[in-house]
DNA sequence: AGCTAATCGAGACGGTACGTCACGTCTTTAG
DNA sequence: CTAAAGACGTGACGTACCGTCTCGATTAGCT
C-alpha cells in the first residue's frame, strides 16, 4: 500500500524488522509521548536502520497507525480465540438480549474500560490528535478503527427498530452519536469525568429524550 | 500572571510585541499549519526576538492559546459593541423564546457557521489536537474557551426545566452533550459531514428520544 | 579618555561603581577565564547596571585593560611605600651595582616570580592574547604596561655602556630583547619551562655571545 | 584520530566537506578576523551542515588549527616539488655554507617575509592568540608548527658547534631563542617594527654578545 | 546450490529548529 | 543626569532530528 517513488519489493521485506518497529513505536509513545517519539528513536530501539522505516512508511504517524492497527488486530484475535469467535474479524456484534438499554450500557461500560487501559491510551490519543489536524490521516484512522465499531451500533439499532424499540424514522448512524460522542468528547478533550454511571445516564437520556414524555 | 523561574517584570512588557506575536502566530497557523509553525517563524514574522517569546510563554501551544483567547475576546467585544451589550463578557445567553427546540437549533446553526470559519478553524483545531495529548493545556483550553460556552446551554436548559419543557430529573450539564458532542466529534475527527439539517436532527433526537413515545 | 558619542559627564561618575567593576572583572577573568567573562557577568557581580559599563568603556578588553592597569598601579604604590620610594611612579630603576650580569639576573628572576603569580597571570594572558589579534588594544597594552618596564632595561644598558661593560655601538632597545623576549615567548606560547637557571643562562649568552671569544 | 564521545566512523568521512571547511575557515579568518568567524559562518560558506563540523572538531580553534596545518603541509609540499625535495617533510634544513651568521640572517629574512604574508598572518595570529589563553591548544600549536621549525635551528647550531663557530657549552635550544624570540615578540605583541636590518642585528648581537670582546 | 540483486543495519550528510546565552541599545524608576 | 534594573532585537551557540545518501553484509528468489 504505502510505496515511495522506487517501489520496494514487498516480498523481500523483513518481517522481523516490521514487528520490531511496531513494538518500538508503541513502547516509545507509551513511555515518552508522541511528540518525543522520533523516527531515529524508533529505529535505534528496534535495532533497525532509519532507511528501513522510511522505505515502508511515509511518516511517523503512519508507522504508529499501522502499529496500533496491528495491536488491535492481535487483541481482537485473542479475544476471539477466548470467545471461540472467528479470527480475522475485528469484532463481532453488540449483544442482542432484547433489552436495548441494557445491551448499550454493557457495551459502553466495556468501552469505558478500554479507554482507561494505559496500553491503548497513549497511542490512540496520539493518533486521534494527529487526525484532528491532519485530515488525511484522520480519515484513515476513523475508517480503519472507529467506523467498524460504530457499524456495530448501527446494526444493533436497526435490529431495535425492527423490534419496535426505536422509532422507525430515526437514522441509526446519527442516533448512535447521542451516547457515543459525549463519551468520546469527554475522553478526548478532558471535558468531564468518565464512569459507568455517566454512560448509563447517556443511554437513558438518549433513548427517552430530555423532554417529558 | 504567567511567570517562569526568574520572573520577568511584567510591567515593562512591550504591548507592541505581544500583539505582533499574537498576529504572527495566528497568521502562520492559518497559512502553514500548526506543525510547520515554529517559534522562530513567529518571532521573525512578528519582528521580535525569540527570547521575547520564550520570556513570556513556555511553549508554542501556550502562545497560540493566548493568541486565540485574545482573538475570541476581541471578536466578542466587537459583537458586544454591535449589540450594545456589556464588554468583557464573552457571550451573554442563548435566546429564550419559549420554544426550546428552535432556540437550540438556532445556536447550533451559528456554531456550525463558526466551525467553518477558516479564521477560527486552523488555530482551534491545533489547540484541540494539542489538548488531546497534553492534558494540562487541554484543561486550560476547555476551561477558558469551551466551558463558558457550555454554561450557556446549562442556563437555557435549566430555564426549560422551570418551564416544564425538560424533565426535572435531567442533569443539564450531561444533557447538553447529547447535541453538542456529536457535532464536536464530527468536526474534530472528521467522522461525518456537518450541516444545519444534521444539528436540527440532533436536537430533535435529543429532546424526544430514540424510543417511540 | 574613552568616551562614546554623547560624552557622559565624567565629574559625576561613580567611583564606587568603577572600583566594583575593576574588582569584578579581575575576579571573573581569574575564575572562569577571559572568554567566559561577560559584560553581563561583570555588571551583575559588581552590582552595577550594564549601561554603566557601556557608558565608560568601549569593550570588554578595555575594561580589563584599565582594571589591570589599576591593579598594577596599586601594586607599584605598595611596593614603593615599602621601599620609601615616591608614589605615582610605577617603577623606579633596575639596581646598578656595577655588575651588569648580576643586576640583570636579579631583575629577570623577579620577573619570573611575577609571571607565576596567579593574580597577574589570568588577566595579563588575556590582555596579551587580545593584543595579538587586536592591534589597537595591543599597542595600548604595550605602551601602558610593557614599554615602561623595558625602558628601565634601556637605562641600565646605557649606564653599562658608559661604564664600558657593553659595546658602545649596541642599540639598547634591541639588546634587551635578547634576554627579555625569550622569557616572554616561553611564557606566552608555552614553548618551554621558565626558571631562574633559564634566565641566568639567557643573560650569560646575551652578554658574551654564542661565538667563542 | 580526533574522536569524541560517540566516535564517528572516520572511514565514512567526506573528504569534500573537510576540504571545504578548511577553505572556508581560512578565508573567513582572513576576511573578517577570528572573533567574527563563526562555526555557522564556516558551515554555510562551506555548504556544509553545522553538525558536520561539530562531529569532527571540538571547537572553532581546532578547526582553524587543522586548516592551518593542512595549509602549511600543502605549501611545504609545493615547495618540495619545486626543489625536488622529499614530500611529507615540511622543511629540510637551514643552509650550511660554513658562514653561520650569513645562514641565520638568510633564514630569518625568509621568516620576516612569511610573517608579512597576509595569507598566513590572520590564521597564525588567531591561533597564537588562542594558544596564549588556551594552554592545551597552545601546546598543540607549538608542537605541530613551531617546534619543527626550531629544530632546524638546533641542527644548524650543533653543526656550528662541531665547526667551532659556537662555544661547545652552549645549549642550542636556548641559543636559538636569542634571535628567534625577539622577532616573535615584536610580531606577536607589536612591540616594534620588523625588518631585515633588525634580524641581521639580532644575529650579530647574539653571536658576538653585548659585552666588548 | 550458487548467483545476484534487493533489503538490511549503520550512520554521515546538508539542513532546520530548538532553547539558551550574551551582545549592545533603549526605557523606566529612584536618588 | 547618573545609576540599577532589565526588556528588547539580534545573532551565534551546541544539540536533536529530519529525510537522503552511501556503505558493506546478509538474505531471499531465480537460474
Amino acid at each position: 500500500m504505502a510505496q515511495n517513488q522506487t517501489a520496494p519489493d514487498a516480498t523481500r521485506r523483513s518481517e522481523r524488522s516490521r514487528r520490531a518497529i511496531y513494538d518500538a513505536a508503541l513502547a516509545l509513545v507509551a513511555e515518552v509521548g508522541y511528540p518525543k517519539t522520533t523516527i531515529e528513536g524508533i529505529a535505534s530501539r528496534a535495532g533497525v536502520g532509519k532507511q528501513t522505516i522510511y522505505r515502508w512508511w511515509p511518516s511517523k504517524a503512519d508507522v504508529l497507525l499501522e502499529a496500533f492497527l496491528d495491536l488491535s488486530d492481535q487483541a481482537a484475535e485473542e479475544a476471539a480465540r477466548g470467545q471461540g469467535g472467528t479470527a480475522g474479524q475485528r469484532q463481532y456484534a453488540i449483544p442482542d438480549t432484547g433489552d436495548l438499554a441494557a445491551d448499550l450500557k454493557l457495551v459502553l461500560r466495556a468501552t469505558v474500560d478500554e479507554l482507561r487501559d494505559p496500553a491503548f491510551e497513549a497511542p490512540s490519543r496520539a493518533l486521534a490528535a494527529e487526525g484532528v489536524v491532519n485530515e488525511e490521516l484522520g480519515r484513515r484512522f476513523v475508517a480503519r478503527l472507529l467506523e467498524p465499531q460504530l457499524r456495530l451500533y448501527v446494526d444493533r439499532l436497526r435490529s431495535a427498530q425492527e423490534a419496535g424499540d426505536v422509532r422507525p424514522d430515526i437514522d441509526p448512524r446519527i442516533a448512535l452519536e447521542l451516547f457515543v460522542s459525549p463519551l468520546a468528547q469527554r475522553w478526548l478533550q478532558h471535558t468531564g469525568p468518565i464512569g459507568y454511571d455517566y454512560t448509563d445516564t447517556l443511554v437513558e437520556y438518549a433513548l427517552y429524550g430530555l423532554a417529558p414524555r
